[in-house]
DNA sequence: TCGAACCGCGGGTATATACCCGCTCTATGC
DNA sequence: GCATAGAGCGGGTATATACCCGCGGTTCGA
């Protein structure tokens, strides 16, 4: 099996691509793909606890915590406490709603463009496929 | 759309679930996925300089550099100087050379145990696909 | 009620990754 | 031969990611 068909490669290289395919369509936002996507699940989940949020985007919780400060420090994203004074909160801040409107088409257009290209069928396949491994 | 169908996060989280599958085999040698990757492509490639190095696998220059280090560290690879005084020309030290050896199996390993779980066709889909984005 | 187990986080450390800037070396035009 | 343009790198900065450790808050059993 040659060297170029190893599958975490291949995953890994199409990752980065895609991943920059989403970053640029994000950029005139200031967010790229990855706090555009936590921001997201922050908004459906808040109130959440950064435990909690990291079992849910399968991250580790420590990387969750930075992220999200990075969220904080641009203001997108609230910091708090709940009743159990160790747990951190997140909500949403007004800016941060802001930033998911205006990214929604933004994001709507970079999937419906790979979609295109791929097509329906494989599109499927593909996700398919991502779910399996 | 919902958004758990990302194609990007959903490519990110297989991509680094995959590569944890490679890591894990590849632990006993002390080296990562990726670092295995990149000594076999300056194996293939040897001599090669960072620039050439870094567009063949596709991957910013300055980021290829620094792993590239972390090889050289861990005494993997000799970085020494081209007939251009400017050239960083890599090739692959004994110990990287043996690395090469003993990882092969491992990396067969968990290649050979990917195909088994997808089956050929959808091994060939997936090969496909990410080629493709 | 009080100590022990347990849970949630923050921060340290290390790699991965990209972009940009500046330095140095090379090549080219005059 | 020399100045200038261009190429190759190193390092700064920033995010992403994971693992581990220690601190502090909670809870529960004795």
């Amino acid at each position: 099996m040659p060297n170029d068909t190893c599958h975490c490669i291949l995953l890994r290289k199409a990752s980065r691509k895609v991943s920059s395919y989403y970053d640029e369509a994000l950029a005139p936002l200031g967010v790229n793909i990855g706090q555009f996507s936590l921001l997201r699940n922050i908004n459906r989940l808040a109130p959440v606890s950064l435990t909690e949020l990291a079992i849910q985007v399968d991250l580790d919780r420590s990387t969750v915590g930075r992220n999200a400060k990075v969220l904080e420090r641009m203001g997108l994203v609230a910091i708090g406490h709940g009743e159990d004074q160790r747990e951190a909160m997140l909500t949403v801040a007004p800016k941060g709603a802001a930033i998911l409107k205006q990214g929604a088409p933004l994001w709507d257009g970079v999937q419906d463009e790979i979609q295109a290209r791929l097509g329906a069928e494989k599109t499927r396949q593909l996700q398919e496929l991502l779910a399996a491994l």
